[in-house]
DNA sequence: CTCATAGGCTAATGCCATTAACCAAACGGC
DNA sequence: GCCGTTTGGTTAATGGCATTAGCCTATGAG
């Protein structure tokens, strides 16, 4: 067998870089065979299809996500632990916006393992609420929402007026914070 | 010239099924010609190219999501306002999570009007708040990204787990309103 | 009535994903 | 050390798509 050059882990951090220079529209097999200097149809001894390019770059940057909002929220707690969250993960996101861009969203088996770690990370920052399993869901998924509104917007560049992004994000964690606290205690 | 079946308008109608029934991906210029029943190339006389086309998709969704939205705000003030506004523009999306999907976000010359109604009905929902400019194009911003990153992770099917959707919407919007009320207290 | 033009068509190009068929080098067992 | 199997690469071929060029014709303005 010629020389092992490629492995699927290759193939994806090929394409990891292809994304990061050129954006998610710009990964092709084409390219990341190009960038290999490999012939296309031999990315497929590695790799199913594009799909599952895909599919593992998303996994690759939800566990990169997942490590550094983990890290962040270590040690924390209460409002100080979600404004950690929601500020590490857009620095981040700001840090690797096409990478971001790249996420597919809908639940894939391969990016089960990370996108569960991800969720952890999100409970360790509710630890010491004394949510029951059912509301720590919901509000799981509320900042989950708020930070990805966010972020996602921003780094497409959904957001067009000249005012500035850091207050808009920073009254977005006043808002999440002091809304968590005041929608604990009504309901 | 052979009677003008098509026109820019016919052709995102067209566009529009499409979309809704196969979603945005499924968007392609040889899938509206075939739905029109004309060659593909016979598009050009009337769209620039498949970019056009999803601007101008683009433009159409955001503008009856203005439409709803506006009229949902209507008459209405502080959090019943933006729980109004939330609340429609979820339902919105429900309808038709194809198409919301398949909006780009990036402004965009031709979505700019309909972007702007849009705006303007966020901006209705906050009228007697007494907020300054700046500060309102920051709970503009806020309120934007909490609606999109929620209805954009739930249309794309971001949640996984079997817990009940509404609830965590509901808890959402009084996050959000709850949230609103005192950071803007504080600040 | 004429003729410019709008709105359609076919043909051709080029990029992409994917499949099939083939080939050689490396490894494991002997 | 030798041999066959596997592995990781190759080229060739197919088919979908966007886009461009060039053609053709009915229609509506004059």
């Amino acid at each position: 067998m010629p020389k092992a050059a490629l492995s699927t882990g290759a193939v994806v951090g090929l394409a990891l870089r292809i994304v990061d220079d050129r954006g998610p529209a710009a990964l092709t097999l084409a390219a990341i065979a190009a960038e290999a200097g490999v012939s296309t149809p031999s990315l497929y001894k590695h790799v199913r299809d594009l799909a599952e390019v895909k599919a593992l770059v998303s996994a690759a940057v939800i566990g990169e996500l997942a490590d550094r909002v983990s890290a962040a929220v270590m040690g924390r707690a209460s409002d100080d632990a979600i404004r950690a969250l929601l500020t590490e993960w857009r620095a981040y996101v700001r840090e690797h916006p096409h990478r971001y861009a790249a996420v597919i969203q809908r639940p894939e088996p391969r990016a089960a393992e990370p996108g569960a770690r991800l969720l952890d990370a999100i409970n360790a920052s509710l630890h010491g609420l004394g949510l029951d399993e059912t509301t720590a869901v919901h509000v799981a998924r509320c900042l989950r929402s708020t930070v990805h509104g966010f972020v996602s917007l921003e780094s497409e560049g959904g957001f067009g007026l000249p005012v500035n992004l850091d207050e808009s994000f920073e009254l977005l964690v006043t808002m999440a914070t002091a809304g968590l606290r005041a929608a604990l205690q009504e309901g």
